[in-house]
DNA sequence: ATGCGAGACCAAACTTTGTGGACT
DNA sequence: AAGTCCACTTTGTTTGGTCTCGCA
């Protein structure tokens, strides 16, 4: 990016807010992906389980000891394996072998029984905070390691085919424990008992499930009121949602309306050069005419007679194939629309040697989300289509305007189009796309206009999809376009001046704009306010902000104008004094120079980080390592590493630096990325084996409780 | 009729370097 | 037993835009 693009990059506000200086989302957003909630919600799964497991083994302590034997036997056969966490993962092993006093297990158990219980908590599982998903998204970006994610969704897989098996089990348990229990001391509540005395005489099961598919009323009086207070909020809430989804809608619909128009353009244009330079394609009652224009220059008579040629269809010619169609049309002197009559105008004069570019006038029509249109119904029949020609003695593309065949006259072409148009696109044999609006729409300069319009970043975004580098040619239009516009006179309103895109009063100079070159003489005056050319206005940057543009203020300068500062939030509000931020214009700046290692020590900020931004701000002969885990390598190998600040990020009320990795010396980076991958080689394997376990040991208690809930069954004699 | 300014209201931007407890 | 991880948290202030209303 050169010095003078970075300019015009970085200052203006509104770029600023929409570009680079954006931080980056909130934990929230990432916290709601798909793969995270998921997550989250496997881990709730994993640690209710073992609560449930839990009460299954209290009221299985209470059971005699038959099943007991049955449970160790079926646990015995399972535990062949000498894996003493495999043996010793599960926490009813261990209480039950302590009260049995089984002789070998119980040794190696009630040995490990502190690790044992921890390890029925679940936390081995895949719990992961957004930070550490997202290191690991970067890293997995840098060292492709698909591996680890399988595993975690193999992992996910086989809960879900698990799970569903276990309820079935608890049934039994619970039955047991509902008839022993007391009304009101129970977890299934009073309501659940008091329900009871209607099914008493229920079979069993039927009782059971009397209990289970019960639901409670809610009767709680407050809880109701605090509801509605919810609601209220809630419904505030949800519809300021909906109207800001509603207003995005719009805005990207009628962004892809003007995306869509330009790609029409484009496609017509591309489809007129195929057809007109077709060699085999040779009308021939056009040839005098042309040679009329190749020799006496075009004029409106010659172009009125093109026209009289030709004849009005009513009806639409289908021919599929566009480049086929316009051929045929031109050859029979036919057209139906208003886009056939532009492409065969068009025909006559690229056929004319002249140098031409169509043109198409449409707009966006949308009503505006949640609110009644006053107008009624658009009235839109666009879009208009038009020519233009080069002309070599005004040296300008001159418009043609194709009902009246009339030469150079702007403001009549606009009064030619059936509704109002809020966009004017160009195309050149080039393909070179244009937006000439403030050309062809008289109101271009208007408040009201502006505002109906997209903002200008927008429509650019959408003309960089179809990019074709500007010719000396362009860049003198543009010039000429300004020259034009500023002839114009000036709004007499105060109102008009207000981002209008020529000039700038000095009171509605934002925050961080200010007027450069400080003796830039105001062009004009309007009711006692200054009007100053808004080129002349720049956006001015704090230090920081400077930064994160990888720019850095040169030496010496000082503050070019001097802003109220944010209140700095960790203090508390009445002990807070008025700070003031300095700001610096971008010609106060510098490219960001890296700091050079001194002592083989890496150079740090304040905080003991390096920023890194940008790739280019790597400080000298060091290099930026992204990987998750590698400061920690760097510092068991007793390299120096930095931490690598890349961003920011707003959570807990606080924004804090989002750091990604570290800088190293050039001459340890290979060292330290072997030593890594050999860690993380570990790591994988770790978890990997960790995973194994798991899924070993939740098999296993899921044939062990089938096993059990058989033996209940034949021993309580229950189908 | 038109434009202006004040004021109310609202949405969005901007803010720019922790902590405590659990776990390993 | 130190080091690491993770959940907690989801602010408050400023700013600019829009609308309305009264006034010139």
């Amino acid at each position: 990016m050169s010095d003078e693009e970075m300019e015009n990059y970085a200052p203006r506000r509104s770029a600023r807010l929409k570009g680079s200086l954006k931080r980056p989302p909130p934990v929230k957003t990432v916290k709601q992906s798909g793969p995270k909630a998921k997550k989250n919600k496997n881990k709730q799964v994993l640690k209710e389980k073992p609560k449930k497991v839990e009460s299954e083994k209290e009221s299985e302590d209470e059971k005699d000891d038959d099943y007991e034997d049955m449970s160790e036997s079926s646990d015995e056969s399972l535990s062949d394996s000498e894996d003493p966490d495999f043996s010793s993962n599960d926490e009813k092993d261990n209480k039950k072998n302590a009260k049995t006093a089984s002789i070998k297990q119980n040794t190696v158990k009630t040995e490990k029984e502190t690790k044992g219980r921890r390890s029925t908590n679940f936390q081995v599982s895949m719990p992961q905070s957004s930070k550490r998903s997202r290191r690991k998204a970067a890293e997995d970006r840098e060292e492709n390691k698909p591996k680890e994610i399988n595993v975690d969704i193999e992992m996910r897989e086989e809960h879900a085919d698990i799970e569903p098996d276990l309820p079935e089990l608890e049934a039994p348990m619970l039955w047991t424990e509902v008839l022993q229990q007391k009304p009101g001391t129970s977890k299934t509540t009073a309501d659940d008992v008091m329900d009871d005395s209607g099914t008493d005489e229920d079979s069993e099961e039927e009782h059971w499930h009397a209990i289970e598919e019960e639901k409670k009323p809610e009767k709680v009086v407050q809880v109701t009121l605090k509801k509605e207070d919810l609601e209220r909020k809630e419904e505030k809430m949800l519809r300021a949602e909906i109207e800001k989804i509603l207003r995005d809608r719009k805005d990207e619909v009628s962004k892809m309306v003007v995306f869509g128009m330009a790609a029409h353009l484009n496609y017509q244009m591309k489809t007129l050069m195929e057809a007109v330079r077709d060699p085999n394609w040779k009308p021939d009652w056009s040839t005098a005419l042309e040679e009329k224009v190749v020799f006496g220059g075009l004029n409106d008579d010659t172009l009125k007679e093109f026209k009289e040629e030709l004849t009005l269809l009513d009806d639409a010619i289908k021919i599929l194939l566009p480049k086929i169609k316009y051929q045929w049309m031109y050859v029979d002197k036919k057209y139906h629309s208003n886009l056939d009559l532009c492409m065969m105008v068009a025909s006559f004069l690229i056929r004319s040697k002249l140098d031409i570019r169509i043109g198409i006038a449409f707009d966006v029509t949308l009503v505006p989300p949640l609110r009644v249109s006053k107008k009624g119904k658009s009235s839109y029949l666009g879009p208009f289509y038009f020519v233009e020609y080069w002309c070599d003695t005004e040296k300008k593309f001159v418009c043609i305007n194709l009902e009246s065949m009339e030469i150079g006259k702007v403001t009549e072409l606009e009064s030619t189009w059936k509704s109002k148009c809020h966009y004017v696109f160009t195309i050149d044999q080039r393909m070179k796309m244009k937006d000439m609006s403030s050309i062809y729409c008289s109101e271009f300069l208007k408040l009201v206009f502006r505002k109906e319009r997209h903002l200008p970043e927008v429509i650019l975004d959408v003309l960089d999809h179809f990019k074709v580098p500007d010719s000396p040619r362009d860049l003198e239009e543009d010039q000429r376009i300004k020259r034009e516009l500023l002839a114009l006179p000036m709004p007499t309103v105060v109102a008009e001046f207000k981002n209008h895109p020529l000039y700038a009063l000095e009171k509605d100079f934002l925050k961080f704009e200010a007027v450069y070159p400080a003796d830039t003489k105001p062009v004009g005056e309007v009711r006692g306010h200054n009007v100053y050319p808004r080129e002349a206005v720049h956006v001015l940057q704090g230090e920081l902000n400077w930064i994160r543009l990888a720019r850095q203020i040169k030496e010496g300068e000082k503050p070019y104008k001097v802003v109220k500062a944010r209140p700095k939030l960790s203090i508390p509000a009445d002990e807070r004094v008025q700070l003031y931020l300095d700001t610096y214009g971008y010609w106060q700046t510098e490219p960001y120079v890296p700091p050079k290692v001194i002592n083989g020590r890496i150079p740090r900020n304040e905080y003991g980080n390096v920023y890194m931004y940008q790739k280019s701000m790597v400080p000298q002969e060091c290099v930026h390592i992204k990987l998750s885990g590698v400061s920690n390598i760097a510092r068991q190998l007793g390299v120096d590493a930095a931490p690598a600040v890349t961003g920011w990020e707003f959570s807990g009320g606080r924004n804090h630096p989002l750091v990604e990795g570290c800088v190293i010396m050039k001459q340890h980076e290979k060292a330290i990325r072997a030593a890594w991958s050999e860690w993380n080689q570990m790591k994988q394997q770790k978890k990997i084996q960790k995973a194994e376990d798991k899924m070993i040991t939740l098999w296993r208690r899921f044939v062990r409780g089938k096993l059990l809930l058989e033996n209940m069954r034949k021993k309580y004699k229950i189908q």
